[in-house]
DNA sequence: GTTAGCATGTAAGGAGTTACATGATTTT
DNA sequence: AAAATCATGTAACTCCTTACATGCTAAC
């Protein structure tokens, strides 16, 4: 089962799909990829690296072969049972899948998956969203007297943000069913209007 | 000098000066203010609990008195030391106040503190998101041609809420420097065309 | 030639979660 | 009477960050 740090291994798994790549590169492209938050560190990455050539998911390639010298960087490919491994952290839904960090990196290789999954991630995804909001809601409603002025101006962007993403779900999820071409039809405007 | 493990810290104090308090309580209080993530667990809540004990920054209040049979409860309340360490903690502006999750906290609890730093933490914050932006944006048209479809909506996503959250503090800034009723009238619309 | 960025790693330690353990009280 | 929820705690463990350590290479 998908614990929660196989966030990095699927992250890794994902991006060396698209080649082979070595550490330093890796962590560029994650923290562009999931830049609105933590940053990962050298410290997290170069073990998880290791760790999963240990375990036969990724591969030394050769050095590359920079013309003048090769200084030694280390470059990675996937193997045949990182790709399994890949495949099968993707289908794998469950409320590990609409955590925050797990449903981005998810999504970010979704051309990876079929619709089938697409759909059950995102509309997983939705509901958690959705009923977070029922929650705060229903508390607000108990509360609403006593708010502090700021504390309450705080919920209420949390509340208009998370409403923003359910909408944006909704957008991609009637996408995913409707079109065959989900992102090239955005979610919120027509191309152009902006 | 305040290090990232003071956010628990910081909101019990907070909390605590609307009142004392139990820990099954503020753990509720708490998970409601920053829900919008991680959950705020009893193994983190009741140690951080003890060592404020320890530190003098609160006090066991008397059980509370349940009329029919006071349960063992036990309620907390703050110590001058821990009003001086709140205040000390909410007027450190630096780099871990503008975090995400510290940032919150501190909104949160703006009454108690006076504009100056208020505007200094909102300020801080928007220029942190700016730069976040500026580098993300840039990385984006250098790259634009190869990204995967999924990869650039979710940075089409990030980008948008990113923008939104730094016209909400432009709001909020607007609002500290003109209005003396900063939250009362809010963000991005008058009251009731909602 | 020296600074800035590329590139890889390790060791120690912090922060918090999970799982466990226990019992009272309220609701059904 | 059982189930849910209130209420408090501890111990082991995981994940990650910080700080350290090293050396190459490109730009100025």
């Amino acid at each position: 089962m998908a614990r929660r740090g196989d966030t990095i291994e699927l992250a890794v798994l994902g991006l060396l799909h698209e080649g082979p790549m070595h550490g330093y590169e890796l962590r560029k492209r994650l923290n562009l990829m999931l830049g609105w938050g933590r940053v990962l560190s050298y410290g997290s990455l170069y073990p998880a690296l290791k760790k999963m050539l240990r375990a036969n998911l990724i591969t030394e390639v050769s050095t590359a072969t920079t013309p003048t010298s090769r200084r030694p960087r280390i470059v990675y490919e996937v193997t045949p049972a990182g790709t399994e491994q890949f495949q099968r952290l993707m289908s794998e839904v469950g409320p590990t899948a609409w955590e925050d960090d797990n449903f981005d990196i998810r999504f970010a290789f979704f051309s990876s998956t079929d619709m089938e999954i697409r759909l059950r991630v995102l509309e997983g995804r939705r509901s958690r969203l959705q009923e977070r909001l029922a929650r705060v809601q229903a508390e607000l409603a108990r509360t609403q007297a006593e708010v502090d002025r700021y504390a309450g101006e705080l919920q209420r962007h949390g509340v208009e943000s998370v409403e923003r993403e359910v909408r944006w779900l909704s957008d991609l999820i009637r996408a995913e069913r409707g079109d065959e071409d989900p992102a090239t039809a955005p979610a919120t405007k027509p191309v152009g209007s902006d």
